[in-house]
DNA sequence: AAAAAAGAGAACATAAAGAAAACTTATTAA
DNA sequence: TTAATAAGTTTTCTTTATGTTCTCTTTTTT
């Protein structure tokens, strides 16, 4: 068998460990700047040896495939990821704007319950002192009764959808924002469909 | 079997996380917008090589059948995740705790970059204004520079690590803090290693 | 001290990728 | 039935990304 030298074997761990984090193969490049290296040919030969040995596929045939794991260096992962519905924009005072076309979007298990949930993506800032932003992604629990504090998807006099805190007494249910320029809102329970509740929240910073 | 170059991965992605977010299985044109590509020839070769890797449906001769994943390719989306390694808890003042076993967990693409990224779950208050809060999940692409403004993973004085924003000029660094009831720091550019930059964020509203 | 390993950096070759336009054929509308 | 349109196919050209090779230097190991 093959020996690597402490170096192969130190750039084989950072591939068996990260090689899910690339978005696809890496190319030597990327792989040199998630190395900290500044040579591609120093590289190169690390990768060289890793084939040689049998844990990374060779560059033979398509030349830009990129660095990847043999199937023997791969240890099988289970993959469960579980994909939501995504059910549009919610914005204070509108109705949920739906799509026409059905999307959805892997959500991680940590940010949902094992009950029913999808995904809405939020519009406004009625919720910012909550730290719910504009544009931010919001996992909801499908349900149609929730507690008081949380904060739910209500659908007010059977038009506007909103994302909002709620008190509900007997005689009034008061959807409040995390908003101080604006003002809770009170009204008979008649008036007031619970949606759904937040279970998770997800932002995204990237520019492009 | 047939390797696929970085881009026909990268093409084969986004069909398979994206093909039911189309009404119908979209024509050439309509995947060149959704790629950002201008030219419906260049798409065309990528989509006939996924067709010979037995990935897409062949086109047939009608002309609004589509580009349609085949049922192989959709098997493989069960396989395949969106994994990131989770590396530990950040919290302002301290190092990073790394776990000694391996975890990981889902993200979805539209909170990550194409470029190595992983997760951190934050401690502390230093960002509530923001909106990020403590116990909250960060998904930091893995980079050793940052622009003015960006959010950044930052290890001072090769120990500590903490989560700020970040303003740079030659002679010194600032990490400056989202909380009103903190101050900003100014250190010399030496002290400071930028170790990633914020891409995307995650809450979870279970009680459990 | 010698040998091996690792790294930097430059130069090279070329498959792959992209743009643009023309062509062909199926589908829809008139 | 015919015309118009939509959608796939082919071609040509240009640019770029990326593997590859080389030489030299530095570091580590023996």
């Amino acid at each position: 068998m093959v020996v690597l030298t402490r170096r192969q074997r130190e750039i084989f761990n950072f591939l068996r460990s990260n090689h899910n984090s690339f978005a696809r193969p890496p190319s030597l490049d990327e792989l040199c700047i998630a190395l900290e290296m500044a040579s591609r040919g120093s590289l190169y030969k690390h990768i060289m040896a890793l084939i040689a040995a049998g844990l990374v596929e060779p560059f033979t045939g398509n030349k830009r495939a990129g660095v990847r794991l043999t199937a023997k260096a791969l240890k099988q992962e289970l993959k469960t990821g579980h994909r939501l519905p995504f059910m549009g924009t919610i914005a204070a005072g509108k109705p949920i704007e739906a799509l026409e076309n059905r999307r959805s979007m892997i959500v991680p298990d940590e940010l949902r319950t094992d009950k029913p949930c999808y995904v809405l993506q939020v519009r406004g800032d009625s919720m910012v002192e909550a730290g719910i932003f504009d544009g931010d992604w919001v996992v909801i629990e499908q349900r149609s009764y929730a507690n008081n504090g949380e904060i739910v998807v209500a659908l007010v006099d059977n038009c506007e959808a909103t994302l909002k805190f709620i008190e509900q007494t007997p005689e009034q249910v008061l959807l409040v924002p995390a908003n101080a320029t604006m003002a809770a809102l009170a009204y008979r329970p008649g008036q007031i469909e619970i949606q759904g509740v937040l279970v998770g929240q997800m932002r995204s910073y990237r520019s492009h």
